[in-house]
DNA sequence: GGCACGTGTGCAACTAGTTGCATAGGGGTC
DNA sequence: GACCCCTATGCAACTAGTTGCACACGTGCC
């Protein structure tokens, strides 16, 4: 269970609210680790009430006030526990492998279509990776200590990129 | 959600009980789409009342009395209707990508440690699905149909394995 | 003035999946 | 005989996450 934990590595490179949390998660983290705002709500009041976090409410000008949250010590101590944790190789779940497996049984035009809007939907995000790597981190054999490891968690998204790109493409020329 | 179709699939190729299916996924299926024997019972009574299949109670000599299935017509055309609809691209999901981002708020050398083992198991994992490839699939281009489409599900094993070996050799390499 | 949209938090109901256990017989082994 | 493992099915309780909606206020647009 890694959402909290995210939410521990957000939250410790700058204090954020619930909202901004899920905002940041759109642009970033949660690339590897989505979660809508209602998920981050509901564990930012499960981590409050473990003491990992503490809530301050900020009243703002023209805006709805927001409880900002704030790492703890105990927090801190947690997330330092989680990382020392095994974590056990990620089982591999893909739909789309589930359809490859079962086109023989129903319209193999469609599924390929479906792959081909696929293709080009991971290119665009592959696109997007390596733009972000280009602009953030122009040199990176010179990155140290958390910039790197942002970045070779950039470079995992644009690698599995690669592999669904190439895996999909292969099963369309397959069936070209 | 997959596994009602990836179980029709299943049992299109040949109808079986709840725990065969179970250790049918262990073997093959449930690499690109796993799940416990608990889920596949529960999910096979709801098929049952949805029409999907039929549940047959078959005797057997020295062991338990079983409940296999049978898909429907109902069922055929659940999964014909399902391979027409569009997947979307299947959001990316690591935990262990979280704990290298937090690497540097606790104790990195664990990681390391445990970056290195998932690195030798993705490694014998890809050893076994070549080997599977190559002792079912001694030739790739000969293939149609549902031999086809399970070699390339196959394949797409293989490559992913490919990817996770390159992307955590690389955060390895990158902290050496 | 009305409407859409954005910020901000949150509830309720649901679905999917996990963990632990129960039951009940058969076979092997020490 | 006690103990463990295998076949076979399943319940109960829980956790994680999704979907849909509510509310309250502010800003901009036409």
């Amino acid at each position: 269970m890694a959402l909290e934990h995210a939410l521990l590595v957000a939250l410790s490179e700058r204090p954020a609210a619930g909202l901004e949390l899920a905002h940041r998660f759109d642009r970033s983290i949660g690339f590897f680790w989505s979660a809508t705002h209602q998920q981050i709500y509901k564990v930012l009041r499960r981590m409050e009430t473990d003491g990992w976090v503490t809530a301050e409410t900020v009243l703002q000008t023209g805006r709805p006030e927001k409880r900002e949250y704030t790492v703890t010590d105990v927090g801190h101590q947690a997330l330092a526990d989680w990382i020392s944790t095994t974590t056990p190789r990620a089982g591999f779940r893909s739909e789309i492998a589930v359809k490859m497996r079962a086109a023989s049984y129903g319209d193999r035009g469609a599924l390929l279509a479906n792959i081909a809007e696929l293709i080009a939907d991971h290119r665009v995000r592959q696109g997007h990776y390596e733009a972000m790597a280009a602009r953030d981190y122009p040199d990176p054999d010179q990155l140290t200590g958390q910039p790197l490891d942002t970045y070779l968690v950039l470079r995992g998204g644009i690698l599995q990129e690669t592999f669904w790109i190439a895996w999909l493409t292969e099963y369309l020329e397959a069936h070209a």
